[in-house]
RNA sequence: GCGGUCGUGGCGGAACUGGUAGACGCGCAACGUUGAGGUCGUUGUGGGCGAAAGCCCGUGGAAGUUCGAGUCUUCUCGACCGCACCA
């Protein structure tokens, strides 16, 4: 009798065993029911986190659990491969980048499998190597073909510490979302994938994704920001330069006659033509400073320069409108104007009374009370149309109609949908991405690179000892002929944004031929994933950049997948307690130790302030590498924590005491298994706790809920423990180790090779459930006196009205709670409570 | 400001469609085992009163619906997340 389980041991030996079998390879030809289980994969920053580990952790469990109920599982991992970092290795510890970046994932990799994860290796891929972002320039190229990619001067966010373009997407709050830099305007030749072109389907596709979370549905909906409308024009009084009108754009075209003035913003052609006069000009560049924090935007005041300038109102030639220049109209929405209508939109409200113009109500209750003034703040709800001519009466609906009805009959305006969705950004001007395959000729202009000659690689010989894109300095790389005129041509030296990368892997990972991105047929046979795991952070950029590259490739014919992720979840972060020392500096965990009610700093011996607990983050020091955690407790107890106490949606606190407790528990199911001695006899009340165990873990598994599955089996394991040696018992022993081999696999195979089982666990079925042990045929009935317990008693299952009424009303301490009252009323809830109300 | 999520013991958290609040784990306490510690085992552990039986209170706060509310409704306080001068 081995009195422990040693996971130093076996959980080296087991994932030999799982490696050496092929037990987690894929088949794409299997005739069983296909299940793709896919975690978001990682960056090779170096090590893996915690974070990993618990994201991974879940994903395995369910891979596995589908395994056992039959499923061909394709649970696959890579590497999301290129990007910064690995520049800034490079130019730091003077590396190269594919050297830092292959050194990281063969660690991880390594770690990775220390974990015993269900992948299927055979299927790994790094973004950053030629047959993978090859095959993405022949996608890129496909796309370009159809139309969807293009190339414009624009203005874009460029980041001076990076020294690179981000997207809109990767501006957050006026900063990089890296570098945390000021982001400046500049003007730059860029590559753009067309996704506005699919902002409709991106948005009507999110009510169909049930399996996601409300909250990313919401986040995407609101990205993508459809606004119903109009744009029309107001005629300027007089001509300014070439210019005689002022585009905007509105979604209440119905208190067209509420107007007081047009703005248009700082940027606007209009405001750059006036920018001549010193006043205009320094208006201007009042409005470009400032900070665009959400603090500074709260406090902000709405300030407008009176352009001296009038407008005609479209409806009334006779008219006039003044127009300002105003701060808060921004130049990238709609047109870069608008129309104010101060008594119907609180912004316009504070512009107008700031600048004295009229408040006029157009939007009423009802007719009667369109006399009655706009008071402090703009009313912004539905009504009836009052003080607007021909509208008058309307409710609003039918009044935007009627407007834009007159609008296009007229020739002025027209009814529109505008999106806060912008074109996709993809130009980065760095070494370490998927090379553009494009070729500027002078002659024939942008000329995609022929599909034999891809994939176009990556130079190795590069310096990174002065910013800037090494590819653009490099003396040969970029110098290529022209493929279709064979003159000396130009290289394109941007790389893709690696969002790219990540918008197609999965689909690389469920078919990967080597002359082409994917097979159509085999890719579809597994997709959609059918749960994808990985942070909140991606809910936007990844997420939606994945839709939408699944969407192109449906549109051009090349995947006939609507949707790539059928069901989504997003699970919390890992953190951990705060430690700070007497002046002030972060402690790490193992610099402090426990003291009774108090920590103290080990070295010193000082008191320690214990802080709140977050995540794990370097500049707190509150990160718990799990590489030693691993070594001392074996992957096992690892995983169990990670799916233990917290909800998997919530975040999960680190802590000592738990990866203790979850170490105990692999030990005593260790025992439970060890010392089983067989007999004969059933026991029917823990076969019963048994299959409503079975039957409790398999939903809670598949709904995700892995802290209930835990609690069931602590449950089933001490009632286990407890009952007297039977067939019963040794089999619930067997069932047992069945139910947690998804989530502690090595310590499960050790015990099931010891009990005999035979094949591997992991290729073992789930216990089955047998339904007719899964209702009682004794239930505990609650009885209250109005409302209140005041006892319980024991029925047979199902038991009649009248039986439970009277067993309740005879029972000795109901008696005494009525104190000789007459019950008024007696509510009987079969197989639940008796309430008397007396 | 807008939108969302969430408030339950010392802690992480259970509680299906309203029906025995606190499952399960951690921690803590006592006892047993042990050479001590740990492991392991048994028992206890929301608060108050009580020797006990038992009684009262209790799911952020206030009100309401109901025989019955952690769960539903209204108001309110707080925490966290997302978006943001979006016309």
């Amino acid at each position: 009798m081995a009195a422990r389980f040693n996971p130093l041991d076996a959980d080296a030996r087991w994932q030999k065993v799982w490696e050496e079998k092929g037990v987690f390879h894929a088949s794409d030809t299997s005739p069983k029911p296909k299940s793709y289980v896919l975690e978001m994969f990682p960056y090779p920053s170096g090590r893996i986190h915690m974070g990993h580990v618990r994201n991974y952790t879940m994903g395995d469990v369910l891979a596995r659990y589908r395994r056992m109920q039959g499923f061909e599982v394709l649970h696959p991992m890579g590497w999301d491969a290129f990007g910064m970092p690995a520049e800034n290795a490079a130019m730091e510890k003077k590396v190269h980048p594919g050297d830092w970046t292959r050194a990281n994932i063969a660690t991880m990799r390594a770690q990775l499998k220390r974990q015993g994860f269900a992948l299927d290796w055979s299927r790994e891929l790094a973004t950053c190597e030629p047959d993978y972002y090859g095959h993405e320039q022949a996608l890129f190229l496909d796309l370009y073909a159809a139309g969807l990619v293009y190339r414009k001067q624009s203005e874009v966010n460029w980041d001076p510490v990076d020294m690179t373009v981000l997207a809109n997407e990767q501006v957050i709050d006026g900063r990089g979302w890296r570098s945390g830099a000021l982001v400046e305007r500049r003007k730059l030749n860029q590559w753009f994938l067309k996704i506005t072109d699919f902002a409709e389907e991106l948005l009507d596709g999110l009510d169909a994704l049930e399996d996601w979370p409300e909250k990313v549905r919401l986040m995407q909906k609101n990205w993508i920001g459809k606004s119903q409308g109009m744009r029309f024009r107001f005629q300027l009084a007089a001509p300014l330069g070439g210019q005689s009108e002022v585009e905007v754009f509105t979604t209440r075209p119905d208190t067209i006659f509420g107007a007081s003035f047009v703005a248009v913003s700082a940027d606007h052609p209009i405001a750059l033509a006036l920018a001549d006069n010193p006043d205009v000009a320094a208006f201007i560049a009042e409005c470009k400073q400032g900070g665009t924090t959400a603090a500074e935007l709260e406090t902000a005041e709405k300030k407008g320069f009176d352009t001296g300038l009038r407008v005609h109102h479209p409806l009334d030639p006779d008219w006039q409108l003044p127009l300002y220049i105003a701060n808060f109209v921004l130049m990238d929405y709609g047109t870069g104007a608008v129309f104010g209508v101060p008594g119907h939109d609180q912004r316009d409200f504070e512009f107008a009374t700031k600048y004295g113009l009229p408040i006029n109500r157009v939007v009423a209750s009802s007719l009667e009370e369109g006399g009655a003034p706009i008071g402090g703040e703009a009313e912004t709800g539905g009504g009836v149309i009052v003080n607007s001519r021909f509208l008058d009466g309307l409710d609003v609906e039918a009044a935007k109609a009627e407007v834009i009805r007159r609008a296009e009959e007229g020739g002025w305006g027209q009814g529109t949908t505008v999106w806060r969705l912008r074109d996709w950004g993809v130009s980065r001007q760095r070494y370490w991405g998927t090379p553009i395959p494009i070729i500027h000729c002078e002659a024939c202009g942008p000329v995609g690179v022929p599909k034999d000659q891809l994939p176009v690689t990556l130079p190795e010989d590069v310096s990174f000892d002065i910013p800037g894109n090494p590819l653009e300095r490099h003396p040969t790389w970029n110098q290529v002929a022209c493929p279709k005129c064979g003159a000396a041509a130009r290289r394109e030296t941007d790389t893709l944004d690696t969002f790219v990368d990540s918008s197609w892997y999965f689909i690389r990972f469920a078919s990967q031929p080597g002359d082409k991105p994917f097979d159509k047929g085999v890719a579809e046979s597994w997709l959609p994933v059918g749960q994808y795991i990985g942070g909140v952070e991606h809910a936007i950029l990844h997420l939606l950049y994945a839709r939408f590259w699944t969407r192109a490739l449906k549109r051009i014919g090349r995947l006939d997948v609507a949707e790539p992720f059928q069901g989504l979840f997003t699970q919390g972060m890992v953190t951990h307690e705060t430690y700070k020392a007497g002046d002030g500096s972060w402690l790490s965990p193992d610099e402090v130790r426990g003291d009774g009610d108090d920590w103290i700093h080990i070295e010193s011996g000082q008191p320690v302030t214990v802080g709140r607990v977050e995540k794990m983050s370097k500049s707190k020091k509150n990160v718990v590498d799990p590489e030693p955690i691993v070594e001392q407790y074996g992957a096992d107890a690892v995983r169990w924590f990670m799916l233990s106490d917290s909800p998997p949606e919530r975040d999960l606190p680190w802590s000592e005491a738990g990866i203790e407790g979850a170490w105990r528990f692999v030990q005593r199911l260790w025992r439970l298994a060890d010392e089983d001695a067989p007999t004969e006899g059933a026991d029917k009340a823990l076969d019963r706790k048994l299959h409503q165990t079975i039957a409790a873990v398999a939903s809670n598994i598949e709904s995700l809920a892995f802290n209930k599955a835990v609690a069931n089996v602590y449950e089933l394991t001490s009632a286990i423990e407890k009952a007297a040696p039977s067939a019963s018992r040794s089999a619930a022993i067997r069932a047992l180790l069945r139910m947690v081999a998804p989530m502690v696999p090595h310590l499960a195979e050790e015990a099931w090779a010891r009990l005999g089982g035979g094949d591997l666990i992991a290729n073992a079925a789930w216990p089955e459930v047998d339904p007719a042990l899964l209702v009682e045929d004794e239930v505990t009935i609650a009885v209250q006196v109005n409302g209140k317990l005041r006892d319980t008693l024991m029925a047979r299952k199902d038991a009649s009205r009248e039986s439970l009424e009277a067993m309740a009303l005879g029972a000795e301490k109901i008696v005494r709670a009525l104190e000789g009252k007459a019950p008024k009323k007696v509510i009987v809830v079969p197989n639940r409570l008796v309430n008397i109300v007396a």
